[in-house]
DNA sequence: AATAAAAGTGGACCACGGTCCGGTTATAGT
DNA sequence: ACTATAACCGGACCGTGGTCCACTTTTATT
């Protein structure tokens, strides 16, 4: 029987053209944009097929995710078992503050890949997104919020979606600390008095 | 000088065209479900050119909208005119409560629809989502809640955007009933005590 | 009734996301 | 080295949303 050798059990040649597409898909978005982004050009951009590209990646979303898995590991790791107050050890009602803060922030840099990933009917059952609210959970509860903490959970990261995000600073023009304060006001209403 | 006529500005054969278009939309949606509702099959079925129906709605979320217009109508008529507990007449807090409940009531049918409506960078600036927040910071003022209203209207419009509604709903399989008692939740955090 | 301009019309055309499948290549076992 | 097979590859192809523009129809004016 055959077996894989690749430590992820990716063919060499697969991994070679994971590496290609990624890199064209980045020099695409940071030289044009993220508008720019159609797979037809990363695809050409790596000197690779259509079918390789959604091999690799599955669709577009999974493209942008790839890109934004460096970061989204990152902030997971952070939030999950890195330094207070993201990170475990400081008070819930601060960590939940340094979550939003953090979200906010990312979306500085990140705003326009983060909603294209983020849009779609599936993006609410993604992975991701499902940490995300499970942590904003975790954290009400360990908080002492009463009630239905599971959708208090959504409530929150409703106000964090990439695609509000975006359109409070871009549209609305709103500064990021003007938005982080809101959070941080939002925190405030869910925590016991 | 050329003028126009008809009532709404609109010339008759394109007034009769727009109502094929509209009954085309319905028929196709009622037979065969929102994912068949294609702009190509909506202008065969009608039985004009692809070209007439986007003059008549500018893109797939405008016919979208129209198909709503009725409703939508009726709804924004309700919580700005019509008897209480949605319309005037009733305490901020309880107009809040009815107008969450009255959105997530009406996600029961037109759920996916409104969530077609609602998808896309440009959704939070359309007019309709515009004055639900305009009504939302409205009874907020009233209600006496204090710091950024305006902040806070797009907190609370957040959970009532129809992609989060119908997930819960269909992917989380929640009723109804705890859908609503999350907004009543939601709402008293953000009323004065 | 004739006229001219504004409004409307339809379908060819385009870009993009996504699928499919016959041919190719890397890999494990011999 | 040879072979069997699973994985991979590329690009032709499709459906969908949206644009474009030469042609037709309505309508106010005369």
């Amino acid at each position: 029987m055959l077996r894989l050798s690749g430590n992820d059990g990716e063919r060499a040649d697969a991994a070679r053209n994971r590496r290609l597409l990624l890199e064209a898909a980045v020099r695409i978005v940071e030289l044009h944009g993220p508008e720019k982004l159609t797979m037809d050009e990363v695809a050409r951009h790596a000197g690779v097929g259509k079918g390789t590209l959604f091999r690799r990646f599955g669709n577009k979303t999974g493209l942008i995710q790839a890109l934004l898995d460096q970061s989204g590991r990152d902030f997971q790791a952070a939030f999950m078992s890195g330094p207070p107050p993201l990170g475990p050890g400081a008070a819930p009602g601060e960590r939940l503050k340094a979550f939003g803060e953090a979200s906010i922030r990312r979306c500085e840099f990140q705003g326009h890949l983060l909603r294209a990933a983020q849009e779609g009917p599936e993006a609410l059952g993604h992975p991701t997104q499902r940490l995300s609210r499970q942590h904003l959970g975790l954290l009400l509860r360990e908080a002492g919020t009463t009630g239905d903490v599971e959708l208090a959970a959504y409530q929150l990261a409703a106000y964090l979606n990439a695609g509000v995000l975006v359109h409070l600073t871009e549209e609305r023009r709103m500064p990021q600390e003007r938005l982080i304060a809101g959070w941080n006001e939002l925190v405030k209403r869910f925590l016991p008095r």
